[in-house]
DNA sequence: TCAAGGCAATTATGCGCATTATTAGCAGCT
DNA sequence: AGCTGCTAATAATGCGCATAATTGCCTTGA
């Protein structure tokens, strides 16, 4: 046994042909016209069995081919160490289908950081090219970096969707929209006439998604939208009393743990008084007990959907020596759809009931003691 | 701009040197009695900055350097999709180290699975060699593959403990041994006579490090040791009341919310018949209200430890232009320690109190009502 | 008998970098 | 002048693989 690991030379050697006929038979691949006939590849591949030969990725890489690795990009910290983490459900996908097709996963933890989030800067850019392609996490990616990745024409897949000019980003994402949708739908169809949208008023693609999504639906059953902007809790009780709601549905970026304790100190009761719906698993924390009715997003399935588009557009699967030889050129000519939405996952849970004293609101009382709130929203 | 990647001969043919010299101040070393004058290595730096060069890893690598690039290889599914995952928190700490150090995480994930465990076959083995060296998490290891890897020279820490002959394996472990044992005397000292040890009968080295750490103590505090196998709760419940143990250890792959429920099955309450202390986090499903007492294992700061560690091994080190250039031939010729163990963290938590009836065990009339379990035993 | 053409493979080259061996230039000395 | 010794750099090589360019051989047709 060769200390030195065993190159397609040794292969080539051991049964006196040449190491760009290993090459060859490897990759199933004939380029320019050159033949192997079934005899000699079969011997290759006998040898390449004895010897245990497998390829070396950094040549292989290095040499203008694939290695079978896909980067993982994170605009944030991918493991946070603060409370529940967010990426974990994706890479337990990620991980999933890795295994699956054989690839291993370059986490890009050596990016600078700028303003508590990742950039892709040149230096990052040049790692990014160890990778056969890269999968892109988070909501801080910048106009610059992504026409960068564009030009070069690196495969790359986002988690999550991403609206762009004729649509050359190719993403994996959920589609709030319809869930958020469904949401309201569900709500109205219990008798729901007064029903809210807390949330953040940021320009990310889930937030425009989600209020597009609540804004048709409402439309649809000829009601009233309200927004209340979540900055403070106290704020959102004391609007959500104001404008007498019976349902509201809850982006994730809040803490609905939190909200209900809040809404418990102005005698608002989750669900008696007020059904709440989630649009996503909530960013904060741990679950708590409570089983929040709304929808899930299906993040193992982003990641694993989002590894196979990306190992698709970056050629990444003859894997073993197996097929004949399937057309790895260019980028993505196959049919994999470029933009993939996922249904999000209704949970029935127990924060959706029809509303109070069956006439709907049954909050005019109620909110008349509450219309001050105590406290001091600074 | 040119499309193609920035090059050293880029850089070099900008200022009229050549590719090596560019080579030489990047690395910073001199190995055969090269000398660059001051003046010649300014011109260089100031060349990379304008061009933006970056050093291409896998050329790096594949000309024999070092390529910031560590590997992360699990034994076991890195991230498992049912309830807890126990590789998280050590992740967690490899993040934040790699993020420190500046250096990419490879996740071998294309490890071919055999009987539920990743191997590091000559095949997986190939793989490792994309990076300066590698992390190895998980139990399941082989002697053969150890070997291997001893063999090879190629850079790698264990996360948890190891011994071995000659101590020959880096590795950065939880002293469970005199955790387990002050877990002993903190009970000894509240006046616990009755302290059983409760865990798998395995071999494994946490197992053995705890046993020991136990009958060490036990017999310090001149006590019996009980030794409760645990391959089915009901017997565990009945021989802890045959026993009629005042305190029980829990090894981690106890799940304790079970235990409890089966006691109180059997009218032992937790902790005012029983003393319980938790050696280690649970490995099963998710924390449930109890705040065990009992220690945990710093996993975070195990995982960070470890990854440097191995960046020292692997001479992975040097990072930026700065120093003048440290030796970084070798393997770990410095001064950090490669048998690293780190204090688990003692919990207080409710579930340790003092002995029933401050006489001991009090559970004389208990148990009698309590010798036979109605639950049969599979 | 010789060119044309297909087959089966080989040789050659380069990817970007680290590193060894070698060279050019010059001062100091005998 | 010629040699040594030193500084400051360059040329050359190889890592292992992919692939373009090329070669040798054999069959076929005229």
């Amino acid at each position: 046994m060769p200390r030195r690991r065993v190159t397609q030379a040794d292969v080539a050697a051991l049964i006196g042909v040449s190491q760009a006929t290993v090459s060859f038979v490897l990759s199933g691949r004939t380029p320019s016209g050159v033949r192997i006939s079934a005899e000699t590849r079969q011997r290759v591949l006998d040898a390449i069995r004895i010897t245990g030969y497998s390829a070396n990725p950094v040549a292989q890489r290095l040499a203008g081919g694939h290695n079978q690795i896909l980067g993982v990009f994170t605009y944030e910290t991918t493991f946070p160490s603060g409370g529940r983490d967010f990426y974990g459900p994706f890479l337990i996908g990620i991980e999933h289908a890795a295994e699956q097709i054989g690839v291993d996963l370059l986490l890009f933890t050596s990016a600078r950081v700028v303003e508590g989030s990742r950039r892709l800067t040149t230096s990052g850019w040049q790692r990014l090219g160890i990778a056969d392609g890269c999968l892109l996490l988070g909501q801080h990616e910048e106009q610059a970096e992504l026409q960068h990745l564009l030009d070069t024409n690196y495969p790359f897949v986002f988690v999550g969707r991403r609206e762009s000019e004729g649509g050359r980003l190719p993403y994996v994402g959920a589609d709030y929209l319809s869930g958020t949708r469904r949401a309201v739908l569900r709500a109205a169809d219990m008798g729901h006439r007064r029903i809210g949208y807390v949330g953040a008023r940021t320009s990310d693609q889930p937030t425009r998604d989600r209020l597009a999504g609540y804004q048709a639906a409402v439309a649809d059953r000829g009601l009233h939208p309200t927004y209340i902007e979540s900055v403070d809790t106290a704020r959102v009780v004391a609007q959500i009393a104001e404008q007498s709601l019976s349902a509201v549905l809850l982006a994730p970026e809040n803490d609905p743990d939190e909200l209900r304790l809040a809404l418990l100190e102005m005698r608002i009761r989750v669900p008696e008084d007020l059904s709440v719906l989630l649009l996503g698993q909530p960013h904060h924390r741990l679950p708590g007990p409570t089983r929040w009715s709304g929808f899930t997003i299906p993040r193992e399935q982003m990641g694993s959907r989002a590894l196979l588009l990306l190992s698709h557009l970056a050629g990444t699967l003859y894997a073993g020596t197996s097929s004949p030889g399937s057309p790895v050129l260019g980028g993505g000519r196959a049919d994999p759809d470029l933009h993939q939405l996922l249904e999000c996952t209704d949970v029935a849970g127990e924060t959706l009931v029809p509303p109070n004293g069956r006439g709907g609101a049954g909050t005019l009382t109620r909110s008349s003691t509450i219309l001050e709130p105590k406290r001091t929203h600074a």
